[in-house]
DNA sequence: CAACACGCGGCAACCGATTGCCATACGGGA
DNA sequence: TCCCGTATGGCAATCGGTTGCCGCGTGTTG
């Protein structure tokens, strides 16, 4: 720890070449004759070599490391993206620098301020951040946002509408006429994407559908929301994410009642909490970790200078998992 | 994002003055005439001029980067130490270069390789590699373990022995006479102390204990371990983790016994599952938030030169939550 | 009035790797 | 035999800050 790390010059002497060689030796292979390489890499590992990544970013203009901002990194949505996307950076050879916003933008403004020029790229996994800002930093670096649209950025997106789609069906087919839907924070982009495609799902499944919230994404936030639905029930609930879902579950069952025989109810992100919480919870998955992963992937694909044309959003699928919180309308076998 | 970012020179013309007075004037505050200081600062923001972190490193060999490696980014558990790692390198101007190890020695090596240069210091929250390969490492770079103890390096830890001692504690006073533990992974420093914690409270709370394991530290570890301990029931167990504990639960419940009226369960971390599922699970909850935040401040601390004897271990308190899972053994009000 | 201290700005040498350009040597073709 | 292309290695500039040292000018002190 006290001495200094060997560098091309002590290599090179060892060796007896020029640091211009030694650098060769490992960067341009068959620019450098192969004994004379093989004799400096035997140097170098001997000495321990490992090259200033300061000292060649200096030069080359890049740092191998990519930034990744997310709003917590608690919630294990994000913490599944963030593994993705750890996975991609370190196949790519990148380093993750990884920032949480704590859901603020001002947060995120001064983390991107001050991690923006050490990074080759940026992935927004859940921006807070108005779309100029976002811009703007786009504009710095290749960046790529995750769950959102900013117009002309490149963008990778769970196809949320085709999963609430998807929740709706269920619903219907198992007999339910209304559905209530416990909307989430308002900024919260996957929100209105969710309840615009409830919404339009209900001439064709014929349906009729109820807006609450918006709600606390948190356990309570679902608690309370069963006091808000019970002043109109319905036989059928989605909620915006699996968290409120539980809670709900619970203000439902301290209510008296039951799930699925007094309301079906369905969550979103199938967290690990819906596979143990009693009734198992009917959820929508999302891929979370392909999100960060292919969201890693896009930035480095624009990083290696791609064109910026390839800009339609990238839309991930999403699958119902059907456990034993949903049932047939009370009244149906 | 095409032309190049305004440097120390651009705002030295542009205010009609050396480079040097520009350097100076941000990081010598009281070096340079404050007037001047003043409308370097003013053209520099003018000019959006931001310090270039890599060619600042080259000459003062520091990043401002911390590396965190831990083994699972999914897990609840670390996604906690990620989190307090995160804030407190943050608080201190520091961003956090998080590499997911996967469990892996080997890949714990290469990615230590990769980052170690470019970190002033490492923070190894689950290393899997051996005792000498940690100091290697913290020869380098200062360096500090989590959950760990490698003999001379600085470490944070929680007191795991004094929260399994206060689980038994609290199924002895509820009339437990017989105590099975569900050991974890052999690797898993936290699991030996454990044990030998509970062993070690045995005569002085009137208890036997029984091992039974190793088991996977996942849900289906715990459902196979219930039928282990089916063969030599016990009216307590004590888990490695929650999520072992909720598979034991599931087993067990299965198997058509009911918790913790036939037995009473405990886990270990506090997962918001623990808090879900049915019934709720007596867990004994660590400050992993706490860990992650002391383990940084704890590398900072020897970032700016602590003496290096202040080698005892920090110890971190733990508490057992109580809730439906643990109950008087049967035939007891 | 001379000597000296101090405030403040500039010069230039680093930090360690990369890379354009030049020099040398060697082999082949005319 | 002479010319030239190619393989290979070295020189030196460069990336953008940081910092030791010097020098100038002003104010203070004996």
């Amino acid at each position: 720890m006290a001495d200094r790390p060997t560098t091309i010059y002590d290599v090179a002497r060892a060796a007896g070449v020029a640091p211009s060689t030694v650098s060769r030796a490992f960067s341009r292979p068959g620019r450098v004759n192969a004994e004379t390489a093989e004799r400096i890499r035997t140097v170098a590992a001997e000495l321990g070599y490992r090259a200033n990544p300061q000292a060649r970013a200096l030069s080359t203009r890049t740092t191998s490391m990519i930034a990744v901002l997310l709003a917590d990194i608690g919630n294990p949505v994000f913490s599944e993206v963030a593994r993705g996307a750890e996975e991609a950076a370190a196949e790519a050879g990148y380093a993750m620098v990884l920032a949480d916003t704590r859901e603020s933008a001002g947060r995120e403004r001064e983390l991107l301020d001050k991690i923006l020029q050490s990074v080759d790229g940026v992935l927004l996994a859940s921006s807070r951040m108005s779309d100029t800002a976002v811009r703007q930093v786009a504009k710095v670096k290749p960046t790529v946002v995750l769950n959102r649209e900013v117009g002309g950025l490149p963008s990778v997106m769970v196809d949320h509408g085709r999963g609430m789609r998807r929740a709706a069906e269920h619903l219907a087919a198992l007999g339910h006429k209304q559905v209530t839907y416990l909307a989430g924070p308002e900024a919260a982009w996957p929100d209105g994407v969710r309840w615009r495609a409830l919404r339009d799902a209900r001439t064709e499944l014929g349906i009729t559908v109820r807006r609450v919230g918006p709600v606390a994404p948190t356990l309570n936030g679902g608690v309370r929301a069963a006091a808000a639905w019970a002043a109109h029930p319905t036989s059928a609930v989605v909620a915006y994410n699996d968290l409120v879902a539980i809670g709900f579950m619970r203000g439902v069952q301290t209510m008296g009642k039951e799930v699925p025989q007094d309301v079906s109810v369905i969550g979103f992100d199938n967290t690990p909490s819906a596979e143990i919480v009693t009734p198992g919870l009917t959820t929508v998955a999302a891929p979370q970790r392909a999100l960060g992963s292919r969201g890693v992937r896009h930035v480095l694909a624009f990083v290696g200078g791609a064109r910026s044309s390839s800009t339609e959003p990238l839309l991930l699928p999403t699958k119902l998992v059907t456990r034993a919180s949903t049932g047939p309308v009370a009244g149906r076998s």
